[in-house]
DNA sequence: CCCCAGGGCCATT
DNA sequence: AATGGCCATGGG
């Protein structure tokens, strides 16, 4: 592949009138993304790669939005038509946590108003099954690593020019660049660990094959435990990996993933005793179920990531990578 | 040195 | 069904 030079001339620029309803920055920093850089050269100006276009997104106020971008149209949508659903503008944060939440937990509830503009946002589902592929029992710097160094070996290198200098960017590779990787090369980028790099170039061979991408076309139509069937028949996909490809993937605002942080809070602030316990399919099932009763079936994910962010940042103190 | 970090899989009881 | 070991690395 030959590389792609841009010059600052083809760059567009909009506003996007957020309506205080996104907080751009704890949003890419929440952990469900990975690919959103504080630039240097650019300073204030977060630069992603959407496909093979340059973004850059920078915060005007709390109502507004600065967007760069080296092309007019983001998969066939205009760029901000194209922002509103990457930032699920278009759904209604409102009714996440419903008027008993509120009552039942005040102090949650209290704790969390910071955080309510923090969007789930709808991405890639192949970027995103590889990259929570990468996110199994360690910290979040080394998941971006991973994503990172992925990006940078199998991705399209993309060089911008700027008055203030050359940029490098490269895009997140096609399930075809991964399918035909070497394992052994593909686990210098997954922290050495063989068995991960395998596992994801088996993930792309089947989403390659056309299975599993037409599974992801159609997973706004059936039940959540169909759909994770169909996601955990790969070798390195379990039921937490499935929950976070369906909430950050496919736009399953039910899907509610519990990982080391989410259980930790299902006990500190909700009480639930089986949080107590270790995470065995069975308590994983029976924590969702109480999860979902407490923060309502339909958005039970969306609150969930909302919380997840506010336990880590707020109790945890945790920076944000 | 320890334990923990956005887990999943396998072998053993 | 529940438990332990294993994978791998970095930070506290």
């Amino acid at each position: 592949m030959p590389d792609i030079m841009i010059t600052h001339k083809k760059i567009y620029s909009s506003l996007l009138n957020t309506k205080s309803r996104l907080n751009f920055k704890d949003t890419v920093q929440s952990g469900q993304s990975f690919r959103w850089n504080l630039n240097e050269t650019l300073k204030s100006y977060y630069s992603s790669v959407i496909y093979n276009s340059i973004i850059f997104i920078c915060e005007i106020n709390s109502e507004m939005i600065e967007v760069l971008c080296t092309d007019q149209e983001l998969s066939g949508k205009p760029i901000n038509e194209f922002l509103k659903h990457l930032f699920s503008l278009d759904f209604q944060e409102e009714t996440v946590f419903s008027s008993r939440f509120q009552q039942e937990f005040p102090e949650v509830w209290n704790l969390v108003q910071s955080y309510r503009s923090v969007r789930v946002m709808r991405q890639d589902p192949f970027e995103i099954m590889v990259t929570f592929m990468c996110a199994q029992g360690i910290g979040m710097h080394l998941i971006r690593r991973q994503v990172s160094m992925i990006a940078e070996r199998y991705g399209q290198k993309i060089m911008l020019e700027l008055p203030e200098g050359n940029l490098t960017f490269h895009s997140f590779p096609p399930p075809q660049a991964l399918a035909s990787a070497d394992p052994n090369e593909l686990a210098v980028c997954t922290n050495n660990n063989r068995i991960r790099a395998a596992n994801i170039i088996a993930m792309a061979r089947s989403f390659e094959s056309g299975k599993l991408a037409l599974a992801c076309v159609d997973s706004g139509k059936c039940d959540l435990e169909t759909l994770r069937e169909t996601l955990c028949v790969h070798s390195g996909i379990g039921l937490k990996i499935a929950d976070c490809i369906a909430l950050f993937g496919l736009g399953r605002f039910d899907a509610f993933p519990i990982d080391t942080h989410v259980k930790q809070y299902l006990w500190e602030w909700f009480g639930i005793e089986e949080a107590r316990h270790s995470l065995t399919e069975k308590n994983y099932r029976i924590l969702q179920e109480k999860a979902r009763a407490i923060l309502g079936a339909e958005y039970a994910g969306y609150a969930g990531h909302i919380l997840f962010h506010c336990w880590r940042k707020e109790v945890k103190k945790m920076k944000a990578f």
